[in-house]
This record gives structure tokens, C-alpha cells and sequence, in this order.
DNA sequence: GCGATCAGCT
DNA sequence: CACAGCTGATCGC
């Protein structure tokens, strides 16, 4: 697809430019002086992307919708003929507004671009995305699969969010007196916030340019920037960490601060990342019971916890912090399902982190669709690659440190504060901006 | 002074 | 060695 198209890539030279998401590592390079060409995305991309890139030239954007077919004209690079591309949206089910990109022409074959996707099988969204890409496709054979190959390793097993969400709803109806704060991003992991405020009949508070996102998404209602009105508050990672809470918990026992309402707080770490550094030995950070290993993690506790249920369980570091496999990035499972629907010729990965993740042809490669002409010789792992299936000890204990190591800087406390891990600050800041 | 890129952190 | 993303330092213009 040189010098005719990319996919949440901006270099120099291609006609149409596609953006599966509006997660920075897939916008990396673009900005709001983008003048290489018409942008493509999906209409919910669409309306959040003025406020990602404010001066950016909108009547670049092509916005498509998901499901139908659409033509676009190029030239050959080569011949300097016209040459048509079909192009079919699929909603990917990763964030808001993400979807995959099927492309067909005579110059290019059928491929499919997933960008990041989540693939549940249980989810309504998933079956719809899996009738319209079958429709889409048609008698066709996909002859490349460009795949999230985040979990592309059968260690990464994970419930749909679904289940995850339950869990969290759970942990925090457990605490009626404690704060909440869970760990997002900017974009993405809506649907666990709705499911919580939903449940347990309670608004979310968020950041005001999170509120904004909200807004636009029309959840604007169960979202608000004043602190006053609820104990559940959604921070960035970056606000988020053992220290933070470990200060919480402190200072709510000072008489001092009960004035500015700090509750003793949880955390809540929805994320399939510190599952990865468990590798193959679920043991290694956890303990069953009282034989713990913590003395070798200082400053951090970590433990395997069973819930009052039995049948959920969840991680717990330091003290205060929950962690839970709540993950926007289908878990090998759904990778494996999904390559065995779509049964591509030929598969490649489009997570390019060389070290941390495996060609997916490795594991899924013989699910592939046999192709006499073209059949690829399965991959083989390349050596930095293989210590991903049992991650070694050292390597994930150094991980380990490094997400539990205190931070002392002023600064960041300060930074920390603002972004919605403490009180002192958004009492003011939260009430002045309280929604209207 | 500004944007792009990178290192460092959670 | 990173789901994603902020901040601050540095470099080149």
C-alpha cells in the first residue's frame, strides 16, 4: 500500500490516510498543522478529534460511517493509473470511536487493519461487528491480517469486562466508607464507569477535560467535576500509584484534614498490564495465605486475594490498591477465535515493541488458511522474545520495583493533586468548576 | 520561543 | 522491554 494509503501512520507520500483510534501511541506524528492529505475515521473520532488537535483543518477528515462499503480513487504509484480502493469500517470495541479498516482493489488484495480491538464473545457489540464483517467480506479471503498483537500469548487469559466490571462494583460496595479512585486514561474504559455508576446508583467524578470527552459522548449526566457529590473518582495512571494512596489513608486519620473531607481511599487499577508480570508462575507475586515473599518487594505488598464469592479473585498491591484484568485489548482466547473466523493467508502483527511481543504467527500462525502460493513458513521466536512466556524472575521482580518504587518528588505530589488523587487541592479547584 | 523527540515515570 | 499518556529536558529552527 505504499504511496497510496497508511494506517495510523503519517509519513510523507500516501493519498488517504486512515486513524483506527484516538489513542496518542496510533497518533503519534500527527498534529494540528496535518496538511499530507484527507484523514479518514469513524464519526465518534470525528467528533472528538477538534478537541485533541484544536487548529487542525477539518474539512481534511473523511468521515465514514461504520458498515457500509465505501469507493475512493487513487493513483498507481507505479503506472500512474487510476485505481480504485473499496474500505469498510468494523467497530473494533477498544474505545470509543476505534474501529478496524477492511480495504479492498484490484492493487490491494483484501486486507484487513484492526488497530486495537477487543473481540468478546459474549458481548453484543462483538457479534454485531462479527455480522457486519462477514457481510463486508463477502466469498472474499482476507489475504493480510494486520492484528493486535498485544496478548498474543496463551499466558494472557482474562474475563470480558463484563464480569471484571461486576468485580469492581463489588469491591467498591464493600467499602461504603472509603473514596474510590480507579486508574484510566483519556480515552477508553467508559463502559466499566457507566456500570458503576449505573449499579450502585452513584455519579463519577472526572477531570474537566474528561468531562468534556463525556459530554460529547453523551454521558455527560453521570459525569461531574465536583467533588462533593460522590466518592468515586476516575484519575489518570499518572495519579495513580501506591504512594498516592498510602497518603490518603494517612492523612484521613489527621483531625487537620477531615475539614477538606479525605476519606480513607481505595484504588482501583483496571488494567491487563500488571497481569503480564506474573508470566507463567501465578505465584510469583502472590500469596495464598501468610507465606508471603513481600519481604523481597520493599515498600510494596503484593496478594493474591480470593473475594467473599470465591469465584473472583483479584490482585491486590500495597495496601490500598485493587488490581483487576479489565482490558480494552482482546485476551489471546479472542485472538484465536477471531483468526479462526476471519482465517487470513497470511497474519502480522501490528504492535511493532520488538522486545515484549511475539509474531503472532508463532501462536496462531496454523490457523491460518493454507495457501499453496503464498504459505509463510511459521515464524520462529526471535530470541529476545522468549522469555515472555515465563517472563524470568529477575526481569519481573525489576518490573515489579520499578511500578512500586516511591516517588519523592514535590512536584509530582503536586501534579498528582491536580489530576484528582487528592483532596486538597479540588476542593476549590472541584467546586469552582462544578458542573452547571 | 516553539515544535518535535526522547527519557522517565505510573 | 509498556495498555496509554503526562511532564520535563533537550535539540534544531
Amino acid at each position: 500500500m505504499e504511496g497510496m494509503i497508511s494506517v495510523d501512520e503519517w509519513k510523507e507520500g500516501s493519498q488517504l490516510y486512515f486513524l483506527t483510534h484516538l489513542h496518542s501511541d496510533h497518533m503519534k506524528g500527527l498534529s494540528s498543522n496535518w496538511n499530507k492529505g484527507p484523514l479518514v475515521c469513524s464519526p465518534i473520532t470525528a467528533k472528538l478529534f477538534p478537541y485533541k488537535f484544536t487548529d487542525f483543518d477539518l474539512s481534511l477528515l473523511r468521515v465514514l460511517e461504520i458498515g457500509p462499503t465505501y469507493s475512493f480513487s487513487l493513483l498507481s504509484p507505479f503506472s500512474q493509473l487510476e485505481t480504485e480502493v473499496q474500505v469498510t469500517l468494523i467497530d473494533a470495541d477498544h474505545c470509543p470511536g476505534s474501529v478496524m479498516y477492511l480495504f479492498r482493489g484490484d492493487k490491494f488484495k483484501c486486507r484487513l487493519y484492526t488497530g486495537d480491538f477487543r473481540w468478546e464473545a459474549t458481548s453484543e457489540r462483538a457479534l454485531l461487528a462479527k455480522t457486519k464483517l462477514l457481510n463486508a467480506l463477502g466469498n472474499d479471503t482476507i489475504d493480510y491480517l494486520y492484528m493486535d498483537n498485544t496478548y498474543c500469548n496463551p499466558l494472557y487469559s482474562f474475563p470480558p469486562r463484563e464480569v471484571i466490571a461486576q468485580q469492581v462494583i463489588d469491591i467498591i460496595a464493600s467499602h461504603p466508607e472509603h473514596d474510590v479512585i480507579i486508574a484510566v486514561n483519556t480515552l477508553g474504559k467508559e463502559d466499566l464507569l457507566l456500570r458503576i455508576s449505573r449499579a450502585l446508583n452513584i455519579k463519577i467524578w472526572v477531570r474537566p477535560e474528561r468531562l468534556q470527552t463525556m459530554r460529547l459522548l453523551g454521558f455527560g449526566d453521570i459525569f461531574t467535576t465536583n467533588r462533593s457529590l460522590t466518592r468515586v473518582r476516575a484519575v489518570p495512571m499518572y495519579s495513580f500509584g501506591i504512594k498516592t494512596l498510602e497518603e490518603l489513608n494517612v492523612l484521613s486519620t489527621l483531625e487537620d484534614y477531615k475539614a477538606l473531607l479525605i476519606r480513607p481511599t481505595i484504588g482501583i487499577l483496571p488494567s491487563g498490564l500488571p497481569w503480564l508480570m506474573r508470566g507463567s508462575n501465578e505465584n510469583d507475586y502472590s500469596c495464598g495465605s501468610d507465606k508471603s515473599n513481600i519481604a523481597a518487594v520493599p515498600g510494596a505488598q503484593v496478594h493474591k486475594c480470593k473475594q467473599v464469592e470465591g469465584s473472583s479473585s483479584f490482585t491486590k498491591i500495597g495496601r490500598y490498591i485493587y488490581s483487576l484484568p479489565y482490558s480494552d485489548h482482546s485476551c489471546f482466547d479472542e485472538l484465536q477465535e477471531f483468526i479462526k473466523l476471519v482465517q487470513p493467508l497470511s497474519l502480522k502483527g501490528i504492535v511493532l515493541s520488538e522486545h515484549c511481543n511475539v509474531d503472532p504467527c508463532h501462536y496462531l500462525g496454523h490457523l491460518c488458511k493454507p495457501d499453496q502460493v503464498t504459505e509463510q513458513p511459521r515464524k520462529k521466536l526471535p530470541r529476545k522474545d522468549k522469555p515472555v512466556v515465563g517472563c524470568s524472575k529477575s526481569f519481573k521482580r525489576k518490573k515489579y520495583m520499578k511500578f512500586c518504587k516511591v516517588r519523592r518528588s514535590r512536584v509530582s505530589l503536586l501534579r498528582r493533586l491536580r489530576c484528582g488523587a487528592k483532596i486538597t487541592e479540588s476542593v476549590t479547584a472541584g467546586c469552582s468548576i462544578s458542573d452547571s
